[in-house]
RNA sequence: UGGGGUAUAGCCAAGUUGGUAAGGCAGCGGGUUUUGAUCCCGUUAUUCCCAGGUUCGAGUCCUGGUACCCCAGCCA
């Protein structure tokens, strides 16, 4: 996964210095721990290059653990897509992938440990006088008229919670820390509540669940975690996280590191987010093409590499940050540049006749597949009489820095001959349908002789053939919101979804690609010339391709053109 | 407002004990090119949030400010 050397950040940094000092046995070993209630992101893939790359290049290991401790958001189908997301990342966990949920016996029975050394207790408080003792920002917190309970009361009440003796918010047990802490995690945290609902995992054996705070550290230590990372929110529990490591009986210390959650601009990366623009049908599921979803990244056509490359050249800080949606792109495009096959695609066509192309007659061009790798082969290319261009690649008069075609000068059709336009045929609208042109039959793979009696040489534009190419379906694709930060900047009661790209999808369903493509798997990726990176999309059929835009070429336009 | 953090180019981001500002993306100029792509060459911070101070020397140390982010779920 690294062809080159991992860039130097403060998380490999404070590894080094624990190798250094002989920490941990000098073994290095991280998790990925995501809760199943949604799909995974591309700020969960920046978590993962960081967590598997690291656990790569100190010849350590990482396991994949689901963070299950409330069943009331989690499904199994979340299971199941965040694991196949992981898999075509290209990383491979530790093992088998682990649940937070397989640790509920022995959470409950350090929790049962806690009580007994007086550092936890069964509070009876309502939820909203358990809010009211907690105090605020300004006002410190008052202990609950529960908290100094016996232990053996509180061992009876833990215990008839455990065995669905008590309603759900009845009671909770809490650690025993500090009500006056100006850190309000340490306020005493709450452990345990009682969740009467099933748990994909559990069933029903439980009616009581562990808080992520406590099962978090202790599922650390018991897989053995040296390295415990997570976003820059979960500062502020680090304190509890070693209070929790050192006050129950575990066999291991891990240390909990956190780094700035990746943000894009243009996008949205929260679940909550995310689901609500399926929920609400924004999108077309959770794998829509638009979305910054893995599965939304991989339908899109974006590949494993080029998704590890893009987390990679944005580091891993301590700073908040919005990345540009252009290095994704940029990413992306730099991979496939190096192997796409390339393609022609026509995909707002315009007639071309070629008038003195005897009628009927078929030649089959020679292509190159690639034009940078030789290894890669030909494609045959048919021409015919009649040939599709695309509307914007043909104008009745324009300033030389149009290099395509105009009427009265010449263009080079990619791969074929020299062409000179003569001609337009309008319907009864006046608009354009048809433009009738003349081809020059020595330029082919050589330029012409005559330089400007025949009228200017401007360019080289792609097409297809009119009888033998295959009509297929482009869905285009522009940035799923035309805010660079959804949501920001908007009055009272608008939400994100006021900043939704109502042209963010954009279906082209008349397009021309060249026949070779015929019969095209989902996922295979083509650079259709001049125009961009596109994939095959999974609603493609025998009868009919549909490819989805990845992302366009770099266009380096003269600004007057 | 109490606590915890972060500030280096348009956007990310390196910068080890203070020694004279990496790299990527974007941009700009030029070359090659049957993709306005790719590739190649060159260029882009006298300055590191601001103000003082220490020092021969400060992005790095000290003092004082400013801005922004996170925390008051029986969510993670």
């Amino acid at each position: 996964m690294s062809e080159t050397k991992a860039p130097s950040n403060f998380i490999r940094q404070i590894i080094d210095r624990d190798l250094a000092e002989g920490k941990n046995d000098g073994q290095v070993a991280t998790r990925f721990p995501p809760e199943p209630n949604g799909y995974l992101h591309i700020g969960h893939a920046k978590s993962i290059c960081l967590n598997f790359g690291i656990a790569e290049s100190y010849g350590g290991s990482c396991n994949l653990r689901f963070d299950d401790t409330n069943p009331e958001k989690e499904e199994d189908e979340y299971i199941q897509s965040i694991k196949q997301d992981v898999q075509w990342l290209g990383v491979q966990w530790n093992g088998e992938e682990r649940f937070a949920s397989n640790y509920f016996d022995q959470l409950y029975d350090l929790a049962v440990g806690l009580i007994e050394k007086g550092l936890a207790y069964v509070d009876s408080l309502s939820p909203t006088e358990i809010a009211e003792y907690r105090g605020n920002f300004t006002t410190p917190g008052k202990p609950s008229p529960y908290r100094d309970r016996s232990v053996d009361e509180n061992l009876a009440l833990f215990e008839q919670m455990r065995d669905n003796k008590l309603d759900e918010g009845e009671a909770v047990l809490r650690a025993k820390i500090d009500m006056q802490s100006p850190n309000i995690s340490l306020r005493d945290p709450i452990l345990y509540r009682i969740r009467k609902k099933t748990h994909h995992q559990t069933g029903d054996k439980w009616v009581i669940y562990p808080m992520y705070d406590f099962t978090h550290p202790l599922s650390d230590a018991i897989e053995g975690i040296t390295h415990s990372l997570c976003t820059l929110e979960f500062e502020d529990h680090r304190p509890f996280y070693d209070w929790v490591v050192e006050n129950t009986a575990v066999p291991a210390s891990p240390r909990q590191y956190e780094f700035a959650r990746l943000n894009l601009n243009y996008t949205v990366t929260s679940k909550r987010k995310l689901k609500q623009l399926v929920d609400e049908g924004h999108v077309d599921g959770w794998n829509d093409p638009r979305m910054p979803t893995i599965s939304g990244l991989r339908r899109r056509g974006y590949t494993p590499a080029s998704i590890r490359t893009f987390c990679e050249s944005v580091g891993v800080s301590r700073a908040d940050s919005v990345v540009d949606m252009g290095m994704l792109e940029a990413a992306i495009r730099d991979d496939l540049n190096q192997y796409a096959p390339r393609a022609m695609c026509v995909m707002n066509p315009l007639k071309v006749v070629i008038e003195n192309w005897e009628e009927g007659k078929e030649e089959s061009l020679i292509a190159p597949v690639h034009p940078q790798n030789e290894s890669m082969g030909t494609r045959q290319v048919p021409m015919t009489r009649e040939v599709y261009i695309d509307r914007e690649d043909f104008r009745e008069e324009a300033n030389k820095k149009f290099k395509r075609l105009v009427l009265g000068d010449r263009v080079r059709l990619r791969y074929g001959y020299v062409v000179r336009a003569t001609d337009v045929v309008r319907d009864a609208q006046g608009e354009i349908v048809e433009v009738r042109c003349t081809y020059d039959p020595d330029t082919l793979g050589k330029n012409p002789e005559n330089a400007e009696d025949q009228g200017k040489m401007r360019g080289v534009i792609h097409w297809v053939s009119a009888v033998k190419g295959l009509p297929c379906e482009v869905r285009l694709y522009d940035r799923l919101f035309s805010a660079a930060n959804p949501g920001k900047g908007l009055e009272e009661g608008q939400s994100f979804l006021t900043h939704i790209n109502p042209e963010s999808l954009t279906v082209l369903d008349e397009c021309w690609v060249e026949p070779g493509l015929r019969g095209a798997l989902a996922e295979t990726r083509y650079q259709f010339e001049r125009e961009g990176y596109f994939c095959v999309d999974q609603d493609s059929t025998e009868e009919r391709l549909v490819f989805n835009q990845t992302v366009g070429l770099r266009e380096s336009w003269p600004k007057e053109a």
